[in-house]
DNA sequence: CCAAAAACATACTACTTAGTATGTTTTTGG
DNA sequence: CCAAAAACATACTAAGTAGTATGTTTTTGG
């Protein structure tokens, strides 16, 4: 039960990279099997059908990424208002994996998805909602640490920094440039400092 | 050479309203001639393909809408900064045409068809980039009017805001409520003041 | 009124799709 | 080592897809 578990891993992975570049429905199982040189019988052996897949790449694969890429930069006990914009900075800038003409896989999904797939809602929900909590704890300690204004609305302003942020990935499929992502950093910097 | 215009606008009218709904790749052109009762070959006698089609409610359809409901109220010589928290509210709490389950038209077609396909990339920048040079405009003449601070970046705090309409589109289709959209447009009031 | 072009209708094709049926090979525990 | 289950392979199906071929009807200008 070891090189079963690494095919299925594989297909995900696999899977993953097409449908982050080509999204979800116009990538086909058989692109699927074809590029991972898995054949049917075994992408059928390890998922009952395509969402299923669809759902443990959310589950299995983006979950542990948001983890480590989204949520644990915010937890390193840095300034408040520096750790969001150095995250920013990283996810847009410099994270090799996100390209910018592909924008935020999390993103992508939630529109092609989410409409018409209510377990896809569900499980896209879960995974966005942990990194907004885990920000708005980010923001609430710097209230109680006095680096942040008490005035100000956490979740508010969390949701307002996350939504740029997804947006800005919208600007950049278009413009597949990473300059507009200088003007979002900048001017969130500014917003940032305003919380002060 | 009226019928025929009026058979193929309502073509583009119920085919918009599929592919809000549902998505451009998964609204099928079957689907289109039967919520139309147009039959196939009226369709391809007004499109060549479906993409053509596609191309058309955008320019069409999209570019006049987005003059009336996004331009428009950034040019009534109201103060800017007003202004655009205005049209925000209203485009996301009262507009009754865009549903909040449902997200941005302009955004949903850019998350769907920009990856792979120029034409389409080509007519959303068009359209998008519109919007962002009318809010430049709004926000440059506040800084000659004084209402806003010279040295505020107009390109920057405009990519900044529209990035936030983008991703809070995003969320509302996540949690389908538009409570979500109270917090972004709270922080966005706020926000705008600062640029005072 | 009437031909010619415009506007539409119907039946079809070639292809892709998710999923299944039915195998064979490989791994695993006793 | 060896049966039984797990893991994979191949060939197929049924339904959907965009698009076409070939009609018929309707409109239009002279």
């Amino acid at each position: 039960m070891k090189k079963a578990e690494a095919t299925r891993l594989t297909i995900l992975e696999k899977a993953f990279e097409l449908i982050y570049v080509k999204g979800y429905q116009t990538t086909s199982i058989d692109d699927i099997i074809a590029t991972t040189k898995v054949t049917k019988g075994a992408f059928y052996y390890h998922f009952k059908n395509k969402d299923e897949m669809g759902l443990s790449i959310i589950n299995d694969l983006l979950k542990p990424t948001l983890a480590d890429s989204f949520i644990g930069p915010l937890q390193t006990g840095a300034d408040p208002l520096t750790a969001i914009y150095d995250l920013m900075y990283n996810l847009l800038m410099e994270n090799e994996f996100l390209k910018v003409e592909h924008g935020c896989p999390a993103a992508n999904l939630t529109h092609e998805m989410t409409s018409w797939n209510a377990d896809f809602n569900k499980a896209l929900n879960e995974l966005t909602q942990q990194w907004i909590d885990a920000m708005i704890d980010l923001i609430e300690r710097g209230k109680t640490d006095g680096v942040i204004r008490k005035d100000v609305n956490a979740r508010q302003a969390t949701m307002f920094v996350m939504s740029g942020y997804w947006g800005i990935r919208n600007f950049g499929k278009l413009e597949r440039s990473k300059e507009v992502y200088l003007s979002y950093l900048n001017e969130l910097k500014k917003y940032l400092e305003t919380l002060r």
